[in-house]
RNA sequence: GUGCCUGUAGCUCAAUGGCAGAGCGCCACACUGUGGAUGUGGAUGUUGUGGGUUCGAAACCCAUCAGGCACCCCA
């Protein structure tokens, strides 16, 4: 270890050439998938005011894990927990000129002050993606295919993750059915999200000591087991017929007992899990929230839109084998070598009329042993070497030599870029 | 904030109270106009840090720092 090296800071990550040819693959396949369904790409600040999150986020999100600082005028700054309130932000301010219903998504870094783990860090990149300006079960439908199609797209099948669906109007109708007071909801809510992690002894004395009753307890559990409640629904029951038309039924499953922890969702809300279990950490979160725009101040508008986190669904794509082996961690499949201090600038003459001709191609600014640019040129994953030597130099000529085969050959200068492209394209 | 685990060479890890090591990697040479393979040789450590126990500590004890994992919460 370095010696007086100032570390990272907690929960980042150093994004060394490897790891970012990962974030780009990934940042390059959500972006397609997005556009397929006809997406704009947006951004916002990563820098918000503290009052935009203060009263729509959960408390603790805002309260105990944002980042905030105060500036050199004495403002509130938060970096950006999260995106949603932003895009509400953005939407409210020019409501009036935007043309209904409205498709965005987004990718970019979000910081929380938590406690880094599995799946977990302080910074990390979120896709958003949001459909604005209907309320209707077929916008969150077409919503949620989005990211079913992502999942298609990256070789997961329903076999290793599912998306699992809710409807918060649904189980506020239970809560009325069962007179489940409106003052504890959220801890019963809280409650009904934690059954799997707790014994069912345990589950069932938290859910005394939150204010149930026996007979409501039995109630909801039953609720709870339920798996044609959803009929109940006619919201639930048009998403998944337009899941069905969309043709990524498989991948959706009705579970009542997905309600979530962002105080805004009004209505669906998913979330997406592994189907093993080994990764014991939502994929990703979603749901319609309808007074979102209302609450910051706009006019009202209805909008559903979810968040999918870089790192968990990197832990699944590994675990599943599906990165990309052949991400480009090579920087250039050409190499120019240097013959001498003499030949130097000549190598580089050569390098641009490579590049001019279209070519990815690496320089050796130095004119060390041509054996030990070789060994370069063999470490960085170049498939040509040039070798531009007083042989050649004279006679007009540029020596070409394949790496893979070992093959070389001395070529008219002019001819250099065609032999090149033929070695590359074997 | 609470609990558990781990800190030894660039990396992965041995050494359980008795000379701090291996594999990989790195460097040099064989090969002064040619890489991978092979062979030979070589370098590398305040054992996270500070204290304590001991004739003797990488190991045992205390403190501290860092990292990982879990709870909480969440992408």
């Amino acid at each position: 270890m370095a010696k007086n090296l100032i570390p990272p800071v907690k929960g980042t990550r150093d994004f060394y050439p490897e790891q970012m040819a990962v974030r780009t693959w990934l940042y390059n396949t959500l972006r397609q998938v997005a556009e397929s369904f006809g997406y704009q790409e947006w951004e916002a600040p990563l820098l918000e005011i503290l009052d935009l999150y203060a009263a729509k986020s959960g408390e603790e999100l805002v309260k105990e894990q944002s980042y905030v600082f105060k500036d050199r005028a004495g403002n509130e700054i938060t970096l950006r927990p999260e995106l949603t309130p932003s895009l509400a932000r953005l939407i409210a301010q020019k409501q009036q000129q935007l043309t209904f219903p409205l498709r965005w998504w987004s990718f970019g870094p979000f910081w929380r002050y938590e406690s880094p783990q599995k799946g977990r860090t302080r910074e990390f990149f979120q896709w958003n993606v949001d459909l604005l300006g209907i309320d209707s079960p077929e916008a969150d439908a077409e919503n949620v295919a989005v990211l079913a199609t992502f999942f298609q797209r990256v070789g997961l099948t329903p076999n290793e993750v599912l998306i699992l669906v809710n409807d918060r109007r649904l189980i506020e109708a239970q809560f009325d059915k069962f007179g489940v007071d409106r003052a504890i909801r959220p801890a019963v809510s809280s409650w009904i999200d934690r059954r799997g992690k707790m014994t069912p002894a345990d589950w069932e004395a938290y859910g005394c000591e939150i204010g149930l009753s026996e007979s409501q307890l039995a109630s909801l559990k039953s609720m709870l087991d339920d798996k044609d409640l959803w009929k109940q629904s006619p919201e639930q029951v048009r998403f998944y017929k337009a899941i069905e038309a969309l043709g990524l039924n498989q991948y959706v499953r009705f579970d009542p007992s997905i309600m979530r922890g962002l105080l805004y969702y009004t209505g669906t809300v998913f979330e997406a899990w592994e189907v093993g279990g080994e990764i014991r950490r939502s994929i990703l979160g979603g749901g319609r929230y309808d007074n979102l725009l209302a609450d910051v101040g706009g006019d009202p508008l209805p909008a559903v839109g979810f968040a999918m986190g870089d790192v968990v669904i990197t832990l699944i794509l590994e675990k599943y084998g599906l990165l990309r082996a052949d991400l480009p961690v090579y920087p250039a499949p050409v190499l120019v070598t240097v013959f001498d201090g003499d030949s130097t600038l000549a190598s580089f003459q050569l390098a641009t009329e490579l590049r001019r001709a279209g070519l990815k191609v690496l320089t050796y600014p130095a004119p060390d042993k041509l054996g030990k640019q070789f060994k370069y040129a063999d470490r960085v994953g170049a498939r040509v070497a040039l070798i531009l030597g007083p042989d050649e130099l004279s006679g007009g000529q540029v020596a070409v030599k394949d790496l893979r085969t070992g093959e070389q050959r001395v070529v008219e200068r002019g001819e250099t870029v065609a032999v090149v492209n033929q070695i590359l394209a074997t």
